[in-house]
DNA sequence: CTCTCCAGAGTAATCGTTTACCCAGATGAA
DNA sequence: TTCATCTGGGTAAACGATTACTCTGGAGAG
């Protein structure tokens, strides 16, 4: 079932029927009724490796997700499936599993794939720099979330303005002395909240890394209120730990609200549903996803971009008084 | 970069490229090595969108999850996007939204783009089956978790032996008079899960159907127990509304473990993750994404398979004695 | 020594679509 | 009336890789 049916059907030459199947060129409209009939008759869908064998474009983005176990991504995937779906434009789907290798594995199938732009949330802040570079000389590459080389599109969060309003916020209920438990540093968002942490906050230096994991959060909880007792708030790095550091509290005793506060970043579902519900800055994912497509459809040679958007801190009751 | 290019650096014809390169013939060890070298000088790699083409099959397979909000359907995808990537086959990505209009479109989008074979998670039991059937005819469609054909492939959890060990478990608790909590009975699952319950339970037309949603959770305990005071267990069609019942629960002034025990299905983080830990089904989803490859690459002209797979009880606090 | 067969390599057709290029006829200006 | 311009349509050449077919030289059988 190729335009040839089609054209024969129709009585017409297979670019006329090109034409009006693609309305890239106006025919006449007898031509037009005589095609679009034939094709409906036939139940023709035009072919899109051909079309874009010929055309030099797949209408198709790669998506590199950096660990899609990870809470926060599966809601990126969805904002951007929505906002590509919405161009037309298809979305391969690879995961990284948080491996280097795996993500320069998965970089280079997609390439092959002749994917019209990547996005790639880059599993580690340094070592997925080459990756990146390397695919950003072959297309259009936007960094989402993660950051990982400063010569390809990024799109994110202002990591530093959402902890200058968390510590705000902790700061008018009177806690003053927070601690940072971050997850893995080589994750570039964790790094740049805990950075922001350290310039901003008054007990700037009191911060403490592990990993990406719940029990990561209730370890790091008993470190922080063994080595800091005026601990008065646990600034989390993500709502897993969030989560793990809330856990951990309510088995020691402590009441929430209370003494200790708690907050994460990225308002998931798990703190939404917690009990009690965790605070939580929340990623305009809608307004970021709206900026992948935007600069992966932009021509090769725009100038590199860098779009921050402004997280919203949602207090729930892990932070009230 | 093409084969040509190549060819010319080694010397050769652009055929002895191809059949090197893609290791489909043999060739000699001269021929090798000089057209090995010269792809690697020029960093070359093959174009997938021309190899589709010719050969008539894209390495690709599209996946329509019926709606990525859902808590089951990430953690469906990531065992997916496993299972292919290490068969060397992508996965184009498709949201349905819950909208059974979206969902033939994103088939029919699939299919424009040649997928080798479509994954589909069907929308709704009854309404998906034609767009289902039709994209049978047109290449091989494996239905995931849930089910509308009979004519396609389908691949899930044994929803009438898990009810049944769910219900036994009960039993051994002593609890004898569960209410079911289903959500939206368009969904296959929910419904055979249902189906199975008032077959097997003491207490088979105890049932309550709304929604996907926390908010039904909590409103149909409070329904369940008004109506029927015994009720010593809500069994509920999956995750979300077994924690809007505890949640519920607990608002009520009830203990858990108590005297009404909540179980969900999925075995989601969300429940693993919850205070109290939730009792739930877990399903075998890398066995299941298994499956899915073996169907999806099995030829077209194969019997229609049904595999179940055996889901197994996470029994946790929320159903102890 | 001749004939058959085989391995290795090249030539060119092919997959399905788009589009550069060409042509015919019509329209409008001068 | 003549010529430039425009419109609508067809022909055929791409796009990049694979593979059916062909050719050549050498090995092995008789």
């Amino acid at each position: 079932m190729t335009v040839h049916d089609v054209a024969r059907l129709a009585g017409v030459s297979t670019a006329s029927v090109s034409r009006v199947l693609s309305g890239r060129r106006t025919v006449g409209a007898d031509v037009d009724v005589r095609v679009r009939s034939a094709a409906a008759e036939l139940g023709y869908q035009v072919n899109a490796v051909g079309r874009s064998l010929r055309r030099q474009s797949t209408e198709t983005v790669g998506l590199v997700i950096a660990d899609i176990t990870n809470l926060f991504f599966p809601s990126l995937t969805k904002a951007l499936e929505d906002a590509f779906a919405h161009q037309g434009l298809g979305l391969l789907l690879a995961d990284a599993a948080n491996d280097v290798a795996r993500e320069r594995d998965a970089v280079s199938r997609l390439l092959a794939r002749q994917v019209d732009a990547l996005l790639i949330t880059p599993v580690s802040r340094l070592q997925s720099r080459r990756t990146i570079d390397e695919a950003n000389q072959r297309t259009t590459v936007v960094q989402l979330d993660r950051r990982a080389s400063t010569k390809a599109h990024y799109v994110g969060m202002d990591n530093s303005q959402a902890v200058s309003d968390v510590l705000a916020h902790l700061a008018e209920l009177g806690r003053t002395s927070p601690v940072f438990i971050g997850s893995d540093p080589h994750i570039s968002t964790t790094w740049e909240r805990q950075r922001a942490f350290s310039r901003l906050a008054p007990t700037g230096d009191r911060v403490l890394t592990g990993d990406f994991s719940l029990d990561w959060g209730r370890t790091a909880t008993i470190e922080a209120l063994d080595r800091w007792p005026d601990t008065d708030a646990l600034f989390c790095a993500d709502d897993l730990i969030a989560v793990g550091a809330v856990e951990q509290l309510r088995a020691m005793g402590h009441r929430l609200p209370g003494p200790v506060a708690v907050v994460g970043f990225d308002h998931s579902r798990l703190v939404r549903l917690h009990t009690p519900p965790v605070s939580s800055v929340r990623q305009p994912l809608a307004e970021m996803a709206a900026a992948a497509v935007e600069l992966a459809v932009s021509t090769a040679n725009l100038a590199v971009q860098r779009r921050l958007f402004p997280g919203t801190l949602q207090a729930r009751p892990s932070t009230a008084p």
